[in-house]
DNA sequence: ACCTGAACACCGTTCAAGT
DNA sequence: ACCTGAACACCGTTCAAGT
């Protein structure tokens, strides 16, 4: 049954995972400014217009991108861990799946501003924050907050990874003067731990 | 000698500020996706192509407005306020000063996150940090941490403001859901404390 | 000093029609 | 079920030329 229709194929003929896949790849090689539909069309060898059989617009698709790009496994942490030290690994695991694509963070930011998708990184958040004792609204504020603070963080670092590539660095500033490489994610970290400390000692609900 | 120009001018002409003007009273009425220089043009009654005689592109002029939305005055404080009442009145002045035009903190987001401008209200938070006796390097990593934060927060803000407004809701979320009014000056509140608080009970260097 | 006119090289999206 | 072809209504930017 299966396989019958690969000789007979009067054209392209796609799949809506083909789509995202190739749309995914462009992104990567190219960036989000060079993700248009056009483009895409062109990679997949169909007209622009094919694209709208399989996502009602860009922003969906773009959805679609997001959740693919946040859909990694979360790393495995000690069984024994606290609640905070969970949180730091549901941070760092969500910064590393964010950097595996180029403007990830710029994609996922996004779509989460946009009221789609990216749900999965906020509710897993939200959960693990959820077992140091504090009720659903704390633990989905907190979620919320550190989430804005880990998109933003990210965009900006790969915004930097983009003007370091190009060269280009705004008038005066040095090469040293940009936090770069390791730096990076000590100041990701401490970020992360602004917050699960705030919330660790705040006595707000617990 | 001033005023002799009145009467002969050729065509329009205006000044940089008058474009940066009109661009602004475009963004607070339209949004940010209206604002193209193409309708900039229009409004100020000249070709598109005037435009880069005042600014060299559009990413220039975006810049512009970001510093104009966060040149607010600082709010006044308590003289005898500590570092943590004034970084706590220092955020939601600039999360007052992003609310005040459409589509305020998504301009700023961007051209921090591009590199241009946006760097008076990083300073002004790290410095009111620094008074807590912070050394300089986590007195401007903690200010950045806060300034991801706040432009997420708002950003998500003014993207429900829209949503609100145009009566589009994501299938399934009721209004009750959604976080509208008040609650969002609580979240974003809660989320500052947060921040503050970590610093206040941390030991990494102080 | 500031603007016009015309062009270049693009966009996202719609829709009737084809296979 | 999936794509073509053609169009609509736009973009940002450049550059020679005008006043």
């Amino acid at each position: 049954m299966a396989g019958s229709e690969s000789a007979n194929s009067r054209y392209v003929r796609h799949s809506r995972d083909d789509v995202a896949d190739a749309a995914l790849r462009i992104l990567d090689e190219y960036g989000l400014p060079d993700l248009t539909m056009r483009r895409l069309a062109a990679a997949l060898e169909v007209q622009p217009s094919a694209l709208y059989w399989h996502f009602p617009n860009k922003q969906t698709l773009l959805a679609e991108l997001a959740d693919r790009i946040v859909a990694r496994p979360a790393p495995q942490v000690d069984a024994e861990a606290g609640w905070v030290d969970r949180t730091r690994a549901e941070s760092a695991g969500l910064r590393d799946a964010l950097l595996a694509y180029r403007d990830g963070a710029e994609v996922v930011s996004s779509t989460f501003a946009f009221g789609l998708g990216a749900s999965a990184p906020l509710n897993r958040l939200a959960e693990t924050i959820a077992a140091g004792g504090f009720d659903a609204e704390t633990s989905h504020r907190a979620a919320t907050a550190l989430l804005h603070f880990i998109l933003g963080h990210v965009s900006h670092e790969q915004q930097r990874l983009q003007f370091d590539s190009l060269g280009v660095l705004a008038d005066g500033v040095t090469p040293d003067a940009v936090e770069g490489g390791e730096n990076q994610a000590d100041a990701f970290a401490f970020g992360v731990t602004l917050f699960v400390t705030g919330l660790d000692r705040s006595t707000i609900s617990q």
